[in-house]
DNA sequence: TAGATTGTTAATCGATTAACAATC
DNA sequence: TAGATTGTTAATCGATTAACAATC
């Protein structure tokens, strides 16, 4: 019998970071249950936006009791896929790439960086955070090598449009694509996009038509 | 007669930079006018949506012909606010804070970075591309005296709530978030935020979850 | 047991797509 | 004029909210 596998909507993947995000801190906070009317109020979404997007993926909670903080919050991070470590690497050592490779969190969630690429031989060797910067001529044995999955691409957009076809022929899942520019790429590579400028655009937007 | 101003959902804001994006892109390649449908095409999405989108703000096009590129992106950057200068300080001078500030496009779309601040005595008084790091201290009044618009928060999650609220205090219209927290703010002050480990997760979750 | 709160169905709301008359 | 393509209304689709029976 072929599983009839119910499609999840991008508007509750959207959300589930940041139902993560709560629950990470509930629990430092030393919060054990939580109902999700107390957790609406505080991420001002509705309770039942939170039950029906937990609903997605099965019931977590317990009637007249509510959720289990450290238990919803550990099913949520399997939903995620941060229930075992990812290979990346990091393509531009400049100050967005340094940015990425010196937040530790990002390790702390499983995301471990392997490698550092760049194209200027004069930092070729240096090390960030104790990660040597490799050239680019070593990108697709190093990726092949080290079971690299993930992918940062921190460089102009046309490089980035050039590199993200050479890593997704070296077999990368997935590219995390900060230039700014669309990267058309076969079907089995996902991107995710981080285009700060549009970030800023509707930002600006905001300022300019609010009431 | 007051007039009933229709409200633009988020969803058409979204992706009004990224229409601005393909169009500046098509200028640069010399291409004067645009159907629809021929834009639909390269940016994946439907002649439909692209129709409805610039209608919520007027007709820009014409029947028989389709849109010409310049006008259309001129007018789309009027609806972003871009066609003005907007104020702005970056608030921690580390990798990301250096990133924004070094990242010249933003200047040349009128982000206009008047001052980057940091609470690291030993970097007081150095500059970055041109713009003296000062200490916080002075933040409030250098707000005020340069008519900041725009914040940039660059720093841990504790300190930025904390500063959210004094900018917000010192008059600010807009805070763009790199905090991985929410800002707890009135509603005058827009908030943008930028949650890279959100970004990083939903990566995550689409790498477990894809067939 | 009584009260609380989930899981889930139904109702509503909003966004996207389709269709086509208007018109360049 | 004939062909092309917009602007806009109508139809469809999907997401959010409301409601409530199930049940801890």
């Amino acid at each position: 019998m072929v599983m009839e596998e119910k499609k999840i909507s991008s508007a509750v993947i959207r959300r589930l970071p940041r139902y993560y995000r709560y629950l990470g801190e509930l629990i430092e906070s030393g919060v054990q249950r939580i109902s999700s009317k107390e957790l609406s109020a505080r991420m001002k979404v509705t309770a039942s936006q939170i039950r029906q997007d937990l609903n997605n993926f099965g019931g977590f909670g317990q009637q007249g009791y509510g959720y289990n903080v450290q238990y919803l919050y550990e099913e949520i991070g399997k939903i995620l896929g941060i229930d075992r470590n990812h290979n990346m690497v990091i393509i531009g050592a400049g100050n967005l790439g340094k940015a990425i490779v010196n937040y530790s969190d990002f390790e702390k969630r499983g995301f471990v960086i392997k490698g550092i690429f760049d194209n200027n031989p004069k930092i070729k060797g240096t090390k960030i955070r104790g990660i040597e910067v490799r050239m680019m001529n070593e990108l697709t044995d190093f990726i092949k090598d080290n079971e690299i999955e993930i992918v940062a691409l921190t460089i102009p957009k046309e490089a980035a449009r050039q590199i993200a076809k050479v890593v997704a022929d070296a077999g990368v899942k997935a590219i995390w694509n900060f230039a700014h520019t669309d990267l058309n790429l076969p079907d089995d590579v996902i991107v995710e996009n981080v285009h700060l400028s549009e970030s800023l655009m509707r930002l600006s937007y905001t300022i300019a038509n609010r009431k």
